[in-house]
DNA sequence: TTACCTGCAAATGGTTTGCATCCCA
DNA sequence: TGGGATGCAAACCATTTGCAGGTAA
């Protein structure tokens, strides 16, 4: 990418978000603040859930207490997504609405969680086992959540 | 089943898993004890992950730390599976080793979970997705988890 | 007779909330 | 200029840990 170096937004698809997220917010008579937009950016720049304190250390100056809230806010009106992980950790990231629908690979060892996109094919199987689970089973399966556990290659003694 | 309503266990397949469990334990020098034979029986007899409290509820005996200490020890041999679900609750259950491979419905709303096993041709889509993820991301996947998001009978106004 | 296990109570740590202040629509 | 937004500090709550008995091998 060409773009500046500096904090500019990238037009296109950010820029997109940025109106999504200020729409909704304007729904529910909440605003779109400094410190919102730059949560939004932050979750967009990134390649996977963050939790608190990657955000904290990714350069947040809102204090924990507002991160927490305008996380909750955020999901609420659909524009961010929680996401707990096998190590227990709780992670945001851009509802599928914004990011695409996707899943996760979790490193078992260090925690660090990576976006992943299945196949078509595979999103069928799921979509057809939901199908066939809300058949059989009494629930209402409205969405699925795939895991792929394992070992990063930071972490894989074998591919260091 | 025409077993006795006493607590004494069905023979065939608890009697492995305790066997099991007990093994595991004396591979580290500690003890099955009645409390853990206790919460092992309990989450067999389950039809889903429990929180600490439905335990607690479910008749335990033991204290609270014991509980998560027993859960804790349990889970480092390989008996015992810890779940955390969308409701951010955590849950446990046996270990897939000793109660087969299977999946979770998880309800949106009241947070429970009931266990939801795939066909064999999802299963195996699963796997080929986890090849390909293994071979283009950098992970060593070595498990996969998947949730199916819903209400569930009891929540559903539909149903009602 | 040494470990291991348990229960109680205190400590921990991530998350939430109360409150006073700040600030934008 | 009023209603939301923020920061700080205190509160909360699930989970963990220290410690002083118990208990089994």
């Amino acid at each position: 990418m060409a773009a500046s170096e500096l904090d500019l937004e990238e037009p296109a698809e950010v820029d997109h978000i940025h109106d999504v997220a200020a729409a909704r917010l304007r729904g529910t008579r909440q605003r779109y603040t400094s410190g919102r937009r730059a949560l939004v950016r932050q979750l967009h720049d990134l390649h996977g859930p963050a939790t608190i304190s990657e955000l904290q250390d990714g350069g947040s100056d809102s204090s924990t207490s507002s991160l927490y809230r305008n996380l909750a806010i955020l999901e609420q009106c659909g524009v961010v997504h929680r996401v707990v992980a096998v190590d227990d950790t709780t992670r945001y990231e851009l509802s599928e609405e914004l990011s695409g629908h996707h899943h996760h690979l979790v490193c078992r060892n260090c925690g660090r969680v990576a976006d992943l996109t299945l196949s078509d094919d595979v999103e069928l199987a799921l979509a057809r086992a939901a199908d066939q689970a809300s058949r059989t089973s009494g629930f209402r399966v409205a969405a699925h959540n795939l895991e792929m556990v394992g070992t990063c290659e930071d972490c894989d003694p074998e591919t260091a």
